[in-house]
DNA sequence: ATTACTGCAAAAGATTTGCACTAGG
DNA sequence: CCTAGTGCAAATCTTTTGCAGTAAT
């Protein structure tokens, strides 16, 4: 049982199938999955799953802080992450696939960002977007994934 | 003349009194406006102008790399930044405002990610969330503006 | 003159909400 | 049991698009 759900319980909520399986999906994936795209993975095993169930469910994760959102990634929808330690996001402005940098010195910025802006912080949003290897070496006019 | 003025222009794009309009506000406003805030700010100057008209403008001011998005900040909106400069934004998520802080260590970063990552890093959203200091004296529990 | 731009209205998408039913604790 | 959660459908809200009229060069 990974922290997500642990922090759903411990808040007294119900560990449902659905939830128990989007919390699955979102402490396994690498890929920083939108709502939509949770949905479609689980729709196999949960055939009645509805994507209003997904949203639900993201949107108490988030208020509870144990997910951040990214922002959208050219795509027009919001992109979730589970990881909560600081790091550094790379979106693809061209197939809109979003991954992991790391970077040591976020873990110094962080603490200046709260020592010195007298803010709370609850949460970061670092992101990098432009074009990725792959898309680059495909040519320089506009494609999708 | 501003810089947002300038890259319309070199790219053989028209000054119409409503892009110039919206680019002084983008340029001068500290608040990273939403379409919807820089629309209402221009009204009483443009009472026929079109909330499609701000968004298009800042389609073409975004996908030519004249601005940025923050992303939204709680209130479901895309928020605008025409600093280009690496900076840091501190997001309120309770009363939704935006503000800038300085931190000379992200322009390290930006190159690190740069060189490390493959990417051609066309721009950067550096967001923290949280509650800002006044929001954090006003009570704990959840208010708007 | 030409062609891009505006404004309007309708469309498209993502996300939220109301409610009856179901199921977890 | 008994409340919280699900699923469905409708609603809402942001953003986009088509098009006819308008204006910039």
């Amino acid at each position: 049982m990974n922290h997500l759900l642990q922090g759903l319980k411990r808040a007294g909520l119900r560990l449902t199938p659905q939830r128990v399986a989007i919390c699955k999906v979102l402490a396994e994936s690498k890929d920083h999955p939108t709502a939509m795209m949770i949905y479609h993975q689980l729709l196999p095993q949960f055939p009645t799953l509805s994507l209003a169930t997904v949203y639900k469910t993201l949107n108490v994760l988030k208020s509870m802080g144990l997910v951040h959102t990214l922002g959208d990634a050219g795509d027009g929808a919001e992109h979730f992450d589970a990881d909560l330690t600081p790091h550094i996001n790379l979106v693809c402005t061209r197939c809109h696939r979003v991954v992991d940098f790391d970077e040591e010195r976020i873990h110094e910025i962080q603490q200046a960002v709260a020592q010195r802006s007298g803010y709370e912080i609850l949460g970061a949003r670092i992101v990098y977007y432009g074009l990725c290897p792959e898309c680059r070496a495909n040519g320089s006019s506009k494609e999708s994934a």
